[in-house]
DNA sequence: CTTGCAACCGACCAATCGGTTTGTTAATAT
DNA sequence: ATATTAACAAACCGATTGGTCGGTTGCAAG
């Protein structure tokens, strides 16, 4: 990797993670700067603006790490138990001490829909990506599930579902009811079979 | 109500308007003084700093609509009933074209929570308090509903997932995504009963 | 008639914001 | 050897931020 690359990834690691603690807006430039020892000119010369930087973050680091995190979950046979495992491990792996960020996606999706129409589009199409992924996941094992259920409604539902644990895991920092949370959404998940 | 008075409940309603539309931080303090055509003596005399003024409008406007909108459902004969019909008419009452808002509360909790530990306890509050609520709700009907259920946590699962839903319509702006979860949580709603 | 205070005005402040511009340096191409 | 360019550094810019402060007004009590 060139010099120049290595300094962009670095910006788009720190501008990440800045963005996931604080949100987007009160992200300052000047504290990526900071953080990754450059000076305003080297951020400007990979980036045009702010908002591009944004953009950046949103494709190049967030919708990978998003896909990857829920991809094995949903290509397991058994995407039911996948889901369910997968939800169960995110409760365990959470850490009460530490800050609760929450998801970054769904972060930028309630503080940028009304602000900014291309993070808008971009986060809503990545969540009728991950709706076409649970629907297909669901599809292949059609038949070991209940009869009449729609399942472009279940995979919007129970992501909801999960965004909304995050969401209160923010404000308790408390595992616990996060974790009431999804047990239950285990609970509905697993009476899908029949 | 006196001039001083009525000075105090417009800025705590354009606040709360301006907070509710760009989140706490984005809220300019000039453009609440412009909307309410006052000075910047007149908000530092009702108030000591910004953050206290959040908090005002927390207390004095977002808690009171809140319980407000919640309790009519949960006080109905038939809690079930009043929480399905109470979501499908939020879901009736959405309008498509205007910028969707979201709940204060549940914006307050994404943007605040990890910056401001007044907020997030505020918010947290409120979260127990309309969990206690719905509890409240369920047991009072305790025998038309299914064995075994734990209440708090049934009640921590309904409201997440009502959150979700809203934080999708915020990216979507489409009616349909958000009343098919609602859907969705009817059906699981209903299905408490025996 | 005066004194006092509640209620408010608006100029001012330092700090910070995103963004621009000019300058420098090392490497590469000619 | 010279010219060009990629890859930055850093000073600078206007605008805006939350917040302060000295002054002003109207009313009400003495």
């Amino acid at each position: 990797m060139s010099d120049a690359e290595q300094t962009r990834q670095k910006i788009l690691e720190v501008a990440a993670d800045e963005i996931h603690q604080h949100g987007f807006q009160a992200t300052s430039l000047s504290t990526i700067l900071n953080r990754c020892c450059i000076s305003k000119g080297a951020l400007y010369y990979h980036f045009t603006n702010k908002l591009e930087l944004g953009y950046a973050v949103f494709e190049e680091v967030y919708v990978p790490v998003f896909l990857a995190t829920w991809q094995p979950a949903l290509s397991q046979a058994d995407p039911i138990e996948g889901l369910c495992e997968f939800f169960t491990s995110m409760c365990e792996s959470m850490v009460c001490s530490e800050a609760v960020c929450g998801c970054p996606l769904n972060n930028l999706c309630e503080e940028m829909a009304n602000v900014d129409e291309g993070f808008r589009l971009k986060v809503l199409s990545m969540q009728e990506k991950l709706n076409t992924l649970i629907v297909e996941a669901l599809t292949r094992v059609e038949g070991e599930l209940r009869e009449g259920l729609k399942f472009s409604q279940v995979a919007y539902f129970i992501v909801s579902t999960f965004h909304g644990a995050t969401s209160l895991s923010k404000s308790s920092r408390n595992k616990e009811l996060y974790q009431q949370v999804i047990l239950e959404l285990c609970l509905y998940i697993r009476a899908l079979k029949q």
